[in-house]
DNA sequence: TGTTAGCACTCAAAAGAAAGGAGTGCTAAT
DNA sequence: ATTAGCACTCCTTTCTTTTGAGTGCTAACA
């Protein structure tokens, strides 16, 4: 920060000046094309003195002598650092929708990615939403066959659970009544985090004989809550990073699309993602800055968004370290509210 | 079949030994690796004499001039029908368990698509089972809220579906008990494709005022019985694809990893495959037999399991031509098993 | 003091040239 | 029918050369 203000106007001009170049071109930008696109009328051999003086400061650096430069992570930094604060008041006008109506929440989402793929060009990620601080609204226990039984569980926000539950006896019908009766009238409303040990040891006693059956209730929505078990991932345009030549050489390309297609590492960036909410839930992680190893040389722009009743889910793109910010965030910002959107207003199913 | 049959026992030794050579190591191979690696003692000169006559039928061929033979598909398939007839009457002993127990299905099918890659490396998929001729089990509606009910649909092998169902009015509980009751002793184990419209007729006549919520459950039950929807496929090892060099020029990777990310050509393959099954459910298509184009460049092997009550999913594998098929289709086999006798021992949930 | 023209120098990438070698097809001898 | 021998092909590898974009530095200039 101390470091950045101390920029003169002009050399931040021209670092600006190599870093949009080098997101349209790729190549390495040399001083001679420099003194032609900036405004400001300098012969290529002072901007060649300021470039020298970038590099000291590592916002740029050379591939190999005698080439042009390129911007450097801290580079990069600054240059997002000063796009946010120039985006900070500028209100962004209704986009066209880029979703359509679909009834289930991971049609929504798959889509999402899709959209976000395609107008990108970079590969995409979408977490579901996961249940946080949420309350379970509803229990319901029915008789399948003679030795199972299923308990239906709707949490807030209008997602259902099930599990089987293999009971030894077969209950009769006011049995399944009373029980019905019993875990309803405690639980309901309840959030989630409030179903203690102590809860649960009372609800077993009054359950008498069949405290058992109602210790598989209790154990199935503890499983629910389980928190990372269901965030589920969908991406799109995994294959895009093969436009970048910087990531598509074998090896990175191999780890990139693994992580696309095992999933786990994603999950860790949602994870973490979720956990440090900053500028209006939009971050950009670049290059090292990323939680994950594995996107050591790409840039990772993620936003947060909502679905109501605290349920939060994460929108991403990855791509190379020079890709067009502007556009990401922007296409970032109106999906998200998109999404945000759609539950408020829609009454999904 | 005419023409195999012409091919003279040396012939098909020498076909045989280029394969396997090839299968080996990647690279055309020659006359005179070949007079060492053969049992039968000729002279290169002697070899090459056959393999003229071998390219002239079509089984192999030179890349260019002054190199060795390659087999062409019409090599592998001779080649791979021979290997089925050969493993036709061997018994495969037990191999070593693979899977782990697991008690959710997409989980067991997540972890068989593991297993087979890590087993093979080649890209493995697991399509999940499809509901074929399935009965419903079991059918129960609950009021969640003063406006929504959820209904929840039970299907044989314990499969269970929810829809949230909007309705107007709160409907009483024994009205409930009431639509419930008609439900369950017109439907239960009642084969799906047996609900014709002239049940729903009537079920709704007997239903009086609450037709409405009647045919918004029996949608309900038409869109889960919808097959292509909810058929999951399961993908891993997409990467390994970088481990052939014939496979991963950019061209090719992209297009192979798409399929795996997009899943549509995946389920297209496993229709394909569930369609036309054959020898053992074990199906080989080599370059352009296979029913996608994508895949061209590459030999899918695929499998055909059942969990019980005629649920059938596919697992398959996707490689190179020079594909280890020997190995693969052992694997694959055994997998096979595995998964059939999950089902059938395994109380599972 | 800041700016610029000029020039020597560097180095990656592209193009060319040469050598090597695996493999073939054909012919003639066994 | 088999094989040794030889000329020929053409891919692959290696080395060299050329090219050209770009730099840093110095000296002149406003």
């Amino acid at each position: 920060m101390a470091v950045d203000t101390s920029l003169s106007e002009r050399k931040l001009i021209i670092l600006k000046a190599i870093i949009q170049n080098y997101l349209e071109t790729g190549e390495p930008v040399g001083s001679r094309t420099l003194s032609k696109y900036t405004e400001l009328n300098l012969s290529s051999a002072t901007i060649r003195n300021e470039m020298a003086d970038l590099e000291d400061l590592g916002y740029i650096f050379q591939p190999h002598t005698s080439a042009g430069r390129i911007p450097s992570d801290k580079g990069y930094r600054l240059y997002v650092d000063m796009l946010m604060e120039e985006k900070e008041q500028e209100i962004t006008e209704r986009e066209d929708a880029m979703l359509q109506k679909a009834d289930k929440v991971e049609q929504v989402l798959q889509q999402a990615a899709k959209v976000l793929a395609s107008n990108t060009n970079y590969a995409t990620m979408v977490s579901s939403p996961i249940n946080n601080r949420n309350t379970l609204k509803f229990i319901q226990l029915s008789q399948v066959d003679e030795e199972q039984i299923v308990a239906v569980i709707v949490l807030g926000g209008n997602v259902i659970k099930n599990k089987i539950i293999e009971v030894g006896e077969t209950l009769s019908n006011e049995t399944l009544l009373k029980l019905n009766m019993l875990l309803n009238t405690t639980l309901n409303g309840m959030p989630i985090d409030q179903i203690t040990l102590g809860l649960i040891a009372r609800l077993k006693e009054q359950a008498g004989i069949h405290s058992e059956v109602v210790g598989h209730v209790l154990d199935a929505v503890a499983e629910i809550i389980h928190v990372e078990d269901d965030m589920k991932i969908y991406t799109s345009g995994a294959t895009n990073i093969f436009k970048y030549p910087e990531l598509s050489d074998k090896q990175s390309a191999q780890e990139i699309i693994s992580a696309f297609e095992e999933k786990q590492q994603l999950a860790d960036l949602v994870t973490e993602t979720l956990a440090s909410e900053d500028n209006h839930g939009i971050q950009v992680y670049i290059g090292e800055e990323a939680p994950v190893k594995t996107m050591k040389d790409c840039s990772v722009v993620t936003a947060t968004y909502e679905l109501g009743e605290g349920m939060k889910g994460t929108i991403g793109i990855i791509g190379p370290k020079r890709m067009d910010y502007e556009h990401v965030m922007k296409t970032l910002k109106t999906l998200q509210n998109e999404l945000d959107a759609i539950y408020n207003k829609d009454p999904k199913e």
